[in-house]
DNA sequence: CCCTGATTCGC
DNA sequence: GCGAATCAGG
């Protein structure tokens, strides 16, 4: 794919939205996610601070050479001084794992009612594991999905198949 | 294993 | 200039 003047416009835009590369990359199309990396630097923009969130910090990049220099006359001490000002971006992604996990030997209801922080995924972003839950109206734009971690074998999140697969024998046994 | 950004280097 | 491969890390 070619980076047209536009295309480098909406990564300029998603990238300060605070999108990642892998959503960036998807959403343009065509590239990979490394190519929008690479691209990110090439532009100059800022990286990501390391504020917070995940990823960065690299560590310079002495420990054990990836692949043998070819010419060894060649320090890449760079000194940047990156002034990043953005200190939340708008779109800061959570990826937390809500454990529904009960072997504690105390039985009470654990009704988790806190979970509802979904990842905003559009329909390319998805993957094999991630939460399908709609949010939203599909006509009408900020349509997206839930995205947390759906495990493996369920197509929604924990907190979303409870909602999906709601349990026929509560009816039931009730009485 | 999932993901993140960073870096190197061949094209 | 571009991006796959690779790295380091959460």
């Amino acid at each position: 794919m070619n980076w047209t003047d536009e295309r480098v416009e909406r990564l300029k835009k998603l990238w300060a939205d605070g999108l990642s590369a892998s959503q960036i990359a998807a959403q343009l199309g065509g590239v990979s996610r490394n190519a929008v990396i690479c691209k990110v630097h090439r532009l100059n923009l800022p990286g990501r601070a390391k504020s917070g969130g995940q990823a960065s910090v690299r560590t310079k990049r002495t420990t054990t050479a990836p692949r043998a220099p070819a010419y060894a006359g060649r320090t890449a001490t760079q000194t940047t001084t990156r002034t990043v000002s953005r200190s939340s971006g708008s779109a800061q992604l959570k990826q937390d794992l809500d454990v529904v996990a009960v072997e504690d030997v105390d039985t009470r209801p654990i009704e988790d009612v806190v979970v509802p922080i979904s990842r905003r995924l559009t329909l390319v972003e998805l993957s094999e594991r991630t939460c399908k839950w709609p949010i939203g109206d599909p006509l009408q734009e900020g349509f997206h999905f839930c995205g947390n971690d759906s495990g493996e074998a369920s197509p929604y999140c924990g907190y979303h198949a409870k909602l999906a697969f709601q349990p026929t024998n509560e009816r039931k046994r009730a009485r």
